[in-house]
DNA sequence: TCTTGCACCTCTAGTCGCTAGAGGATGTAG
DNA sequence: CTACATCCTCTAGCGACTAGAGGTGCAAGA
């Protein structure tokens, strides 16, 4: 029986330590053994769902998400319709963050681009900030 | 002396009545005068800062840059330069955001595909998502 | 064996930018 | 005069951690 501490299983997993604490405080992975010394032993199941959450994080997925997901993963031979449906919700989150952003993004530049590097009273900057009607995108 | 309550200020910036008063607690608005019975009494200016903080909240930056282009815009005869400069950071901060909102698009577009609607144990999207190396862009 | 020093433990409180709710006062229209 | 909306202050909560205090466990070198 190999033991892995915490510090190891943040390692592998690439999840930082407290927030392995927090993800078992949360219940989103159960409680592993202790040793003698109360300190937690992992196993390496533990540290792939560990990866699966913090892969799932990346991808911008929301904890409760991941809690749905996790569940799905636990049965495999469920439908996957539900993970199905997360993964298209969070891809239209993504592609209307994309739009807006790159609405934001044209806004910055003709920000930036129309600041003559004077003084304040002809900056751009703060001109576009104080008045949205100069904006070009309304979508904001 | 017109008077304009905070639920009149709150309609006219965009801003909404608890985060006026909000703003007011950290200080990015100078608490208003107040009528008799104890309810703020804003100015025409103090509606144009309340929106001016709204249009950069909704642009992405965060407090502590609208609060140095609130001081910024209280003395205009000083140099934009900082003003530039903030806005420039957050223009390659949006940059950054929309080439990795991209790159997990991909990702995202490639689970919900792969994803055959059948059980859990053959879906793409919890295998993806269990095992990083299957990503197409490793950068996340 | 002792000691050094890092990794571990629990617990609380803080982060950001609000938002919600309790419990009460004020202001206005009918 | 009575509804009723709006205002007031205050505290607590959200998500997803992060930081710090104060203490314990453990492995390796002197």
């Amino acid at each position: 029986m190999k033991k892995i501490t915490i510090g190891e299983a943040a390692r592998q997993s690439g999840v930082k330590v407290p927030t392995v604490r927090y993800y078992e405080s949360i219940g989103l992975l159960a409680a592993p053994s202790r040793s003698e010394g109360n300190q937690r032993s992992f196993e390496p199941a533990d540290v792939s769902r560990l990866a699966f959450i913090r892969h799932a994080r990346e991808l911008g997925f929301e904890i409760e998400a991941i809690r749905t997901l996790l569940t799905l993963q636990d049965d495999p031979h469920q439908s996957c319709a539900s993970a199905d449906a997360i993964a298209k919700a969070r891809l239209i989150e993504v592609e209307q963050r994309i739009r807006s952003l790159k609405a934001l993004k044209a806004e910055l530049e003709t920000m930036v681009e129309g600041c003559g590097h004077g003084r304040v009273d002809q900056c751009r900057v703060i001109e576009v900030l104080a008045d949205h009607g100069q904006c070009t995108h309304p979508h904001h």
